[in-house]
DNA sequence: AGTGAAACTCGGGCGC
DNA sequence: TGCGCCCGAGTTTCAC
């Protein structure tokens, strides 16, 4: 389930393979996975003849940097990128393969077939989904206090689901969000409007610190979860609650409970983590 | 308009 | 062994 530090991950490790290659070929061979344009066959033409100059991210989004176009592609829960030598034999659910004048390939493979991609005109892309309404990296410049404070405000939900809407913040997910709540003894069910001005800021510096350690690590590695180079991430070490269900708490060691918030699994330490 | 719930994209994994 | 159901990320759609 890539987040935040797993894209970073993929997109650090992707960077050193294909970057000043040119897309000779493309196949799609699961056209649900493309979302723009309308049609694969217009995908293919738009994208072959360009060269890869960078490759950004934008909370999970990766952003393929071409000559005329951007390529935005979103993993959701199981999409993986792997560069390979034509030659090689084609895994399972392979379903988008980008063909390199010098042979090698880049390929898309994604069990749940969840995965998206969006081409735009260079520049065009931040005024269409689906990265119009994006808010802020929580490592960007914008991510102040005073912004997230004044959101957090203004809403009667929960701080789990706020954390987890990527207009608010972009890169947390499930894993994230838990992870961060706990460090920051904050309760997931709690309002957000009722949060004082310090515990948001704790929040946002332990959102911080959690997403920069798991950077640092390579991301998580959950289930099958590997980057491009076909290496696990070492963060699932350092987790407190998430897949720590009826294990002891690492702070108090009373048992993490597993709660549904918002449809979503929640760890949590109802010992450690406060409604008031 | 804001919110929460449900639908939607799927196949693996589970229970029976 | 096999069938059917549940799960899940995040966006979209729908109801209130």
């Amino acid at each position: 389930m890539p987040e935040l530090p797993e894209v970073e991950t993929i997109k650090k490790t992707l960077k050193r393979f294909v970057i000043n290659k040119t897309i000779a070929d493309v196949s799609v061979l699961w056209p649900n996975i493309i979302k723009r344009p309308d049609d694969a066959e217009q995908f293919k033409h738009l994208l072959t003849g360009q060269t890869i100059y960078d490759i950004k991210r934008k909370g999970k989004f990766l952003l393929f940097q071409l000559d005329e176009s951007v390529l935005i592609s979103h993993l959701r829960m199981e999409g993986k990128y792997s560069v390979h030598s034509s030659e090689e034999p084609m895994k399972k659910h392979t379903h988008v393969i980008f063909s390199f004048t010098d042979g090698e390939e880049l390929r898309y493979n994604d069990v749940r077939k969840f995965g998206t991609m969006h081409v735009f005109n260079k520049g065009d892309e931040f005024n269409h989904k689906p990265l119009n309404q994006l808010g802020p990296d929580p490592f960007d410049e914008e991510f102040t206090l005073d912004y997230f404070y004044k959101k957090l405000k203004k809403t009667e939900r929960v701080i789990k689901a706020v954390l987890l809407d990527q207009n608010i913040v972009a890169g947390l997910g499930n894993i994230y969000v838990d992870e961060t709540l706990f460090r920051a003894n904050i309760h997931p069910l709690k309002k957000a409007s009722r949060l004082t001005k310090r515990e948001v800021k704790v929040i946002q510096e332990q959102a911080i610190i959690t997403l920069s350690d798991a950077v640092g690590q390579g991301g998580t590695t959950i289930r099958s979860y590997v980057n491009g180079q076909g290496q696990m991430g070492m963060f699932q070490q350092e987790l407190f609650v998430y897949g720590q269900e009826n294990q002891p708490c690492k702070n108090c060691g009373k048992p993490i409970v597993k709660m549904k918030i918002g449809g979503r699994g929640t760890h949590v330490c109802i010992s450690c983590q406060k409604f008031k």
